[in-house]
DNA sequence: GTACATGCAAATTATTTGCAACAGG
DNA sequence: CCTGTTGCAAATAATTTGCATGTAC
């Protein structure tokens, strides 16, 4: 891993990100610094969050890649991602109605649809190639 | 729900992401449409699978919304997704060990590393106000 | 002093939209 | 025909990048 600084700009928007339980975007943080640091740039806070995600101080919440995918079947079920080679395939496994049922009965204050999950790993073709 | 039209256009789109279990992106769609029908254009093919979407014949892969969101908290946990005003909760529930290994057993070609899940419905407050 | 970081703006990437012409039912 | 749909191009939205300058260590 590259050496990193800890710069005044990257201190501000790891508190600003820790300061808050709502999973903020780049813009809001942006926003956020920008009161106490009314010159910093969006393209710092966004090279900020690429490092600290990359140090593995922070998480980008997950989605496969930059563009929408679709899928052919519009019923729910799992995906496996590749994390190799970016492929993503279907599961057979039906979707799993006790892990709705799980959190359902610990969050009883909220009104629990149903849930997406992906899998992730190495796809048959990767774990060969490894 | 509107009324709609079976255009060539539409089928053709159609045709074409229930050909494949890649779960293509608009660009890959639109190229292979191309193909067959050389001038049609990419905000077609992004029309069209908005409205198939809408009619629940394909679905989307989910994602919350089109930003990237980040997270303070590292390590692997649960998030709840509010469909009604987009707010996004940690969710306590441990990591589910389980839900890994099951799929692990189904998928023995694979290398099961982990697995992502958001829940997804109402929030508490939406859920008065309903 | 050196190289990582920054601010700024321009460039990319992904997606959406306005509009006049087209075509399915 | 009537109105949903198309192709085209321009507009947005989100993110990334080049570059000269700044600053942490």
């Amino acid at each position: 891993m590259a050496k990193t600084r800890n710069t005044k700009q990257r201190q501000l928007i790891l508190d600003e990100l820790r300061s808050t339980k709502s999973h903020p975007c780049a813009e809001w943080l942006y926003q956020r610094v920008k009161a106490k640091m009314p010159n910093i740039s969006l393209g710092t806070v966004y090279r900020n969050l690429a490092v600290l995600k990359e140090q593995e101080i922070i998480q980008e919440l997950p989605r496969a890649g930059s563009q929408s995918r679709y899928d052919s079947n519009p019923n729910p079920h799992y995906h496996f991602f590749c994390l190799e080679c970016g492929r993503i395939d279907d599961i057979e496994e039906p979707y799993l109605e006790k892990v709705n049922s799980e959190i359902t009965g610990k969050l009883t204050e909220y009104v629990v649809l149903g849930h997406f999950t992906e899998f992730y790993g190495l796809c048959p073709q990767c774990k060969k190639s490894k």
